[in-house]
DNA sequence: ATGGGTTGATAGATAAAAGCTATCAATGAT
DNA sequence: ATCATTGATAGCTTTTATCTATCAACCCAT
């Protein structure tokens, strides 16, 4: 009954029969033939189907609702007793945006120190994907902004707040000054990060409500690619400051503190609200409550 | 998987594999291999064995909490995709302590009123096997005192006070009273509910602060009991306004109200905490809030 | 229109599992 | 010592799950 509940999701995430079933380790017709089982138990048609997956009755996504619950709770009871036998161990899955990696490590690391046995897979995404993979059960914890998340659905912890640098060569324009407004840093050209982030649409506002225009001269997803660019002494760009610190300052490039305003958005730790959490997932989350206090200095 | 959960539940509550195979419509041998491949699945044993049952395991304890709340939701989900095609339908299962039990009709007939085709269970129970049955899942709510309830795993709806009346002939002693004392009540030869009813245990209560004693001469767990006693003319106890109300005063019989204290304690809905509940259990809830102002007059 | 590619359902065979009956071994009580 | 109770085990049967192979409907592009 759970494996079926388990197809159910998968066939939600995939949105194609064949690919969940694949993700399901089952053929095709097995998960075909467990969909039909659901839905004959329940005595309801689940999925709209005319020759291809045309998504859920508004029956089958109440079901799906529930199935994230027991599936999720049917893996949560399983690492809590593996963990009374082992003590800590099994795979923690963290997905942040790409702005919030540089501090990933701050979690990690004291983390390990206490539970070596846990291992770790880190994703970079963006914070709406981040949110469909908690909705999921494809990642245990998120890093993310908190601002305007749906309470209810997860559990926050804040962590930091984001405080913006303009990344540029000391003998660029502006590269000399202690500190700069946003709507200074509208007039120089900039690499940022592609729209589809969350980061890049926070410096579009700031940079409009500042009276300026995004116009960027470079786009990426990676902040590795804009780092690299502006390392070269010709490029510029705006990151928050945790990030351009671990990057690495040279002599030549300077991080610039950004003002009015000065921080906006919070980064946090985002778990599924769901009460009790497993073992490894509640230490993530104790892990973070001891962080928070050291990071926003 | 989801069954062999659910021998698990029924091995809990009956403590022994013959009789739980029995309620799970299932042979004994069945539900030892089933409890069995849960063990293997888990990987450490969840049950003490030794040519009998003899409790759980730590870990099985840890197992059983979350099958319950398994199981409870798979059933939880069953009865909303129901509700969805054919409105409110099923059986409602409530626990009640005697003294509560006149009052469930104020409930359940403007229940019945809304939704039509829900079946009711009334029992008559102790309060402490109110929240056995709860947790069991046998029941799907109770009605009793709602004091010192562990917050956390049900939700409360308040509904009334209690309020003491002595029950007496009118021309026995205190007979023509308006008001009488608990110092004075105790004075009075009673008949009472047997002293596994929490009801008794605070009527104990509040007689030996008031400096009396309890030393009843007639205990029944029947209220129907008690009260036809009484309604001889020879005997007198001490019940719960309502109740008293409801099974009828005679021109004979008085109810004589019993102040210092006037009212002590509360009775309310207790259901388990669960989020999203059944719709069924959600509408009683509904029912209990909508009852509760016009009950407590 | 028509043919190739995709998608999910269906049929038939086989393997896996779940369940039953019968029986046994261990334990406790008389 | 004997008997009753209780849960485990063995052997067998039925049911369920899953696979491979195939099909029908549909989409799209020519």
């Amino acid at each position: 009954m759970i494996d079926k509940l388990e197809f159910l999701l998968a066939l939600a995430r995939e949105k194609h029969f064949g690919r969940a079933a694949e993700a399901c380790g089952v053929t095709q017709p097995t998960l075909s033939a467990g969909v039909k089982q659901i839905e004959e138990q329940m005595g309801v048609l689940l999925v709209r189907r005319g020759s291809r997956f045309q998504g859920f009755t508004p029956e089958g996504e109440r079901v799906l609702e529930w199935a994230r619950r027991i599936v999720g709770d049917t893996r949560n009871m399983r690492e809590e007793i593996n963990s009374l036998r082992h003590g800590l161990s099994g795979r923690l899955r963290i997905a942040a945006i790409p702005t919030a990696l540089a501090m990933v490590a701050a979690l990690t690391t004291p983390y390990r120190e206490r539970h070596p046995h846990v291992q770790f897979t880190i994703y970079s995404r963006t914070s709406v994907e981040i949110l469909e993979l908690l909705e999921n059960l494809e990642i245990d914890a998120g890093i993310t902004y908190i601002e305007n998340e749906p309470l209810g659905r997860v559990s926050i912890v804040p962590l930091y707040q984001e405080h913006y640098r303009l990344l540029t060569a000391a003998d660029a324009p502006l590269g000399d000054r202690d500190k700069v407004t946003w709507a200074e840093v509208a007039q120089v050209p900039l690499c940022l990060l592609t729209p589809d982030m969350q980061n890049r649409r926070i410096i579009d506002r700031l940079l409009k409500s500042a009276g300026g225009e995004s116009r960027p001269t470079l786009e990426s997803d990676s902040m590795i690619l804009l780092f690299s660019h502006v390392r070269t002494g010709r490029w510029a760009s705006v990151m928050p400051a945790k990030i351009a610190e671990t990057l690495g300052l040279t002599d030549t490039i300077r991080a610039i503190p950004i003002t009015e305003p000065d921080a906006v958005h919070t980064i946090g730790l985002v778990v599924p609200k769901r009460e009790p959490m497993t073992p490894t997932t509640a230490a993530l989350v104790e892990e973070a409550k001891r962080l928070a206090p050291m990071l926003d200095s």
